[in-house]
Parts: structure tokens; sequence; C-alpha cells
DNA sequence: CAAAAAGATGTTACATTATAACATAACAAT
DNA sequence: ATTGTTATGTTATAATGTAACATCTTTTTG
């Protein structure tokens, strides 16, 4: 799932666009959390919070990784993938979606986000008609991708 | 979010349709399991797993009733709410659906589960497009319900 | 520049969520 | 009744996440 041939360059297309993003936002993207973020974007894969705290340095601590983590994802860098409990890259931040869509393959454990406007659209409309105000969505779709299917 | 008037008719119904499903599948619904699913289905919101611990008994453990959260869930008279580590009663086992949607509010903590077969569809849709073989899916929709919403 | 304010990280300790592994008990089925 | 199966009890620990306060760094500003 996933599987490029230039991993690199994809990491570092990532990292130069949360440095723009940040400088316009005027935030700081610090050596940690440029440092987690190639990390969590290191494989097309889901990273759990003490993987990148055992990747980082011996000495670090879990408050290190979590608020790096928040972070990123707050910025819109990363996700979290709750069925998981792990993290996720943004592979297309620059994409202002309001809400993602994942895929996880079981058994590859690889993972992939897309955006399609029609599950979004029909969970709008399904929020509206129970009277409900929609502010945010999780959706996470576990299944086998089609590498993994093509054994 | 779901006030319900009669709320002991509800899990009745609940503990009663259970009690059908485990008789015809050749289960057992042990007292351990029909408390646990009392206790889940007492609030029509999001019960987190020591809560139900806590309910239980002062000297019950914790494997004690995730064990009992899984047996419920592996009959779909429970489901997991993943991005609020919490387990929420299904309120029409009933019906079989494939899928199980959920709108959470984070006013008042209430949750609802909901069917649209759009969404699923939608979904499939989208999984299909991209070679994945879905195998199920994690929908949990934030926000304010009615109530809450109003003031 | 010095001092203050704001932001980021370090550190300790702990809270919360969940499971592994093995012992015992209850039940079902001859 | 004994045997196999299922359920529960029990101990211990793993995995995930946060509160609270100390320190350090950067930015701002007088």
């Amino acid at each position: 799932m996933n599987r490029c041939e230039n991993h690199g360059d994809c990491v570092r297309q990532i990292v130069t666009f949360a440095e723009d993003l940040c400088r316009e936002r005027g935030l700081r993207l610090t050596p940690l959390r440029r440092r987690v973020l190639e990390i969590v974007s290191g494989g097309h894969r889901p990273v759990k919070a003490y993987t990148v705290l055992d990747a980082i340095s011996d000495s670090a601590r879990p408050p290190t990784v979590y608020r790096a983590l928040d972070f990123l994802m707050e910025n819109g860098l990363v996700h979290k993938l709750h069925s998981l409990s792990s993290y996720f890259a943004c592979f297309h931040p620059a994409s202002r979606h309001p809400d993602c869509f994942f895929l996880t393959c079981s058994a590859c454990g690889g993972a992939a986000e897309f955006c399609a406007d029609g599950i979004r659209e029909t969970m709008d409309d399904a929020a509206r008609g129970a009277g409900f105000s929609k502010s945010g969505a999780v959706v996470e779709i576990t299944g086998t991708c089609r590498e993994c299917a093509r054994g």
C-alpha cells in the first residue's frame, strides 16, 4: 500500500510544506517538531506515539512526543487514527479538506488518506437530518489493500 | 440527546433481546454479561470500561469487564466508540446493519447510533475505487445535538 | 541592551486504558 | 462422575496519555 519509489523525496516535500506553512502562520517548526514529522511520515503507515518516542532518543519522555504530535495535528500535518491509536502523516496537507477519511490495511499495516466529497456530504446530510450540528468526523475504513488482496 | 421517558423499559427491551439472541445462538447471557449490558445501556450515552468496572462491584478486575464487553461487541449488542474510548449499547440490535454510524454530542456527552445506507454505499464505492476490499468501518461524527444547540 | 513576556522543552509523577497468563469455578454432555 | 468446554477470578503488567511545575529559548519591548 502506497509504495512510492522516492520516499525520501516524499518526506522532504512534507517537511518543506510544513516549513512554509509555519512561516506563513508565524509558528515555529522546531527541530523537535520537524524530527517528529519526519518520523511519522517516514513510512506510509500509521505510527504509534511510543514508537516515535523510541525513535527520538533514549532520554525523551512522553509529553515531548505528545506535544509535538498535538502541534502537528493542530496544523493539519498529522492525523490521529483512533481505531489504531496511531498517528499518520498527511501526505497532501495543501488541500484543505474539512474531513479526512482513511483506509487501513489489516494485512500490511499500511494506510491511505483520501477525500471523497460524497462521503462528507452524505455524512453532513445524515447529521443535519438528525438535527445534529456537525463539527468533525472520524472515518476509518478497515480492510485489505489492493496489493495484499492480490496475494 | 435521546431522552426517552421510559428508559427502564428501554433497557429491559435490550436485555430481553440479548436473551433471545443468545438462546438462538447457543450462547450464554451470564449474570455478569447481563449486568454489564444493563450498565452500558443504562444511559443513552457512551460509558467507559472503568466506569463499568466500578459499577459492577468493589472486587471486579479489568479483564472481567473487558471480556464481557468483548462478548457483547461480538454479538452486536454493544459498540465501541474509538474516538471516546467508550462503549455504547446498540439500541436496535435487531436490525442487521453491516456498519454503524455514531453521532456524539460534545456538549452533553450523549450519543446516537444511526444507519444511513447512503454513507455505507459511498464508503464502499470509495474503498472499491481505491482497490480496497473493505471489511469494516468506524464512523464517528462529533458535534452538537439538537437539544444542546437549542441552548 | 536588559527585562519581561511568551513559547517550547525537560522532568517527575501519575492517570487511564487494556491485555497476557495462569488458576479456579461452573456448566454441558455424555 | 468425569471429562471437556466455557466463563470467571486473579495477579501482574503493558500500552496510551496527561497534569503540573521547572527550565530554557525566543521574541518583544521599554
